[in-house]
DNA sequence: AAACTCATGTAAAGTGTTACATGATTAT
DNA sequence: ATAATCATGTAACACTTTACATGAGTTT
C-alpha cells in the first residue's frame, strides 16, 4: 500500500491532478518508488472512496484536482511514524550473481563490469542532478538526501562490481583462491 | 519471470524437491528475490510444463524430485547473458524520506536513527554468516560475493541514515543551511 | 498417543505492468 | 489543419502475499 502513501505524501505539499502528481512521480519518486499511470488513477479513485483526498476543483478538460483531507494528513503522519519499513530488496541483477558458475568465468567477469558500467552512468546521471530543484518545497528539501543516496548507492554498486570482477578473475587465473577477507581497500568491514 | 530463474539456477546444482528448494531459497536467495511456498510450488509445475525441468524420483510422503533439462539449463544460460536486468529499486524506507516534512523534525531524525540502527543490525548478522556455508557449491563459491554486497550495503545504508540525522538536526538548529555538499566523509564522490 | 517435521497444494485478494482507447485544448 | 500536449480511463495479464487445507512419516 505504499504507492497510496506516495500520493498522500505528493499532495501533502498542495492540490494537484493526476495528471500533475504523473509528472512529479516520475521526476523525484519513481527511482525509489515507480509507478505507472494506471497505477495512479486507479488509486486517486481509492483515495476519494476512503475519504482521504478531496476533489476541490474542475479544470479543462476533464482535469480534477485533488486536496488532501483531515483523515488523509492523519494516514500519511500515521504511515510515517507507526509502521516500519519493509526493506524490500529484489534485485535481478544480484540474483544473477548466485548463479555465475553456469557461464564461464570470461562472461561472468564481462557481466560484472557491464553492471560496473551501468552503475558509473547512473552516479554521473544523479551527479548532474542539481541539488535543489526549485523552491524549498518538502520535497526537493528531503530529496536532496534521497539523492545523496543514491550517489553513495551508486558508487557502491560500481566499486563492488568492479571488485567482483576482479575476484572472479583472480580465481579463474588460478595462482590463488580469492581470499576469504575482502581486499584492503573494502569499506564494509567499517565501524 | 525471476521467480523461474532462481529455480532453474538453483536445479542447476543438482536435483531437488520444493521442499528442497524452499530450504535453500530462504537461506540464500531470499535476500535478493524473496518468493514464498505457494509461489514456489506453482511455479514448479510451470516449469514442468514447459519442458524446462522434469521429475526424476518420487519419495515418502508425496515428494517429487526435479531435475534441470537441456532446454531448461540453456534457458538458465540464456538469461544470464542475453537478458538484462532491470534496476528494480523499490524502497519503503527511502520514499518515507521524501516526506520527512510532515512530521516533526525530532522525529524524522529518530526515524532515521531508527533506520540507521536496523541497517547495523544486519551488518552484524551478515558478518556472522561463514564465507564457506557448505562444500564449494556454485551457490556458496559465488554467493560470498553477493555476501559482500550485503555488507557493503548495509555500511552504506548504516552511514548514509547518521548522516542523514546529522543534516536534519544541523537544518532545525538552524545555525547553518545544511551543505549542498556532501560532508568531508562522503565516500559518494569518490573515483 | 501427541507433537513435530516433511511435503504439497488451493483460493482469494492485492499489487503491478502493458496495451489500448478516447477526447479536449493549445501551439505551430 | 496538424501535431503536440493535456487528461483520464479500461482491460487483460502477470506476479506476490496471506491464509487455509491436508495428509504422511518421525520423534518423544
Amino acid at each position: 500500500m505504499s504507492l497510496r502513501h506516495a500520493l498522500l505524501g505528493l499532495l501533502s505539499e498542495g492540490p494537484a491532478s493526476g495528471y500533475d502528481l504523473m509528472k512529479v512521480f516520475d521526476a523525484s519518486l519513481a527511482n525509489v518508488w515507480p509507478a505507472t499511470q494506471s497505477q495512479l488513477y486507479g488509486e486517486l479513485g481509492r483515495l476519494v472512496e476512503a475519504g482521504l483526498i478531496e476533489a476541490v476543483a474542475e479544470g479543462p478538460r476533464g482535469r480534477r484536482e485533488y486536496e488532501l483531507t483531515e483523515p488523509g494528513m492523519a494516514e500519511l503522519r500515521r504511515w510515517m511514524l507507526e509502521v516500519e519499513p519493509k526493506p524490500l530488496r529484489r534485485s535481478d541483477m544480484m540474483l544473477r550473481v548466485f548463479f555465475l558458475g553456469v557461464v564461464d568465468p570470461a562472461e561472468a567477469g564481462a557481466y560484472l563490469r557491464r553492471q560496473g558500467a551501468a552503475a558509473a552512468e547512473n552516479h554521473e546521471r544523479l551527479s548532474r542532478v542539481p541539488p535543489y530543484l526549485g523552491s524549498p518545497h518538502l520535497l526537493s528539501a528531503h530529496g536532496r538526501l534521497a539523492l545523496e543516496w543514491g550517489l553513495r548507492f551508486s558508487a557502491l554498486q560500481h566499486e563492488w562490481a568492479e571488485w567482483a570482477a576482479r575476484e572472479i578473475e583472480a580465481t579463474v587465473s588460478g595462482d590463488r583462491a580469492p581470499d576469504a577477507e575482502p581486499d584492503a581497500k573494502d569499506p564494509s568491514q567499517a565501524r
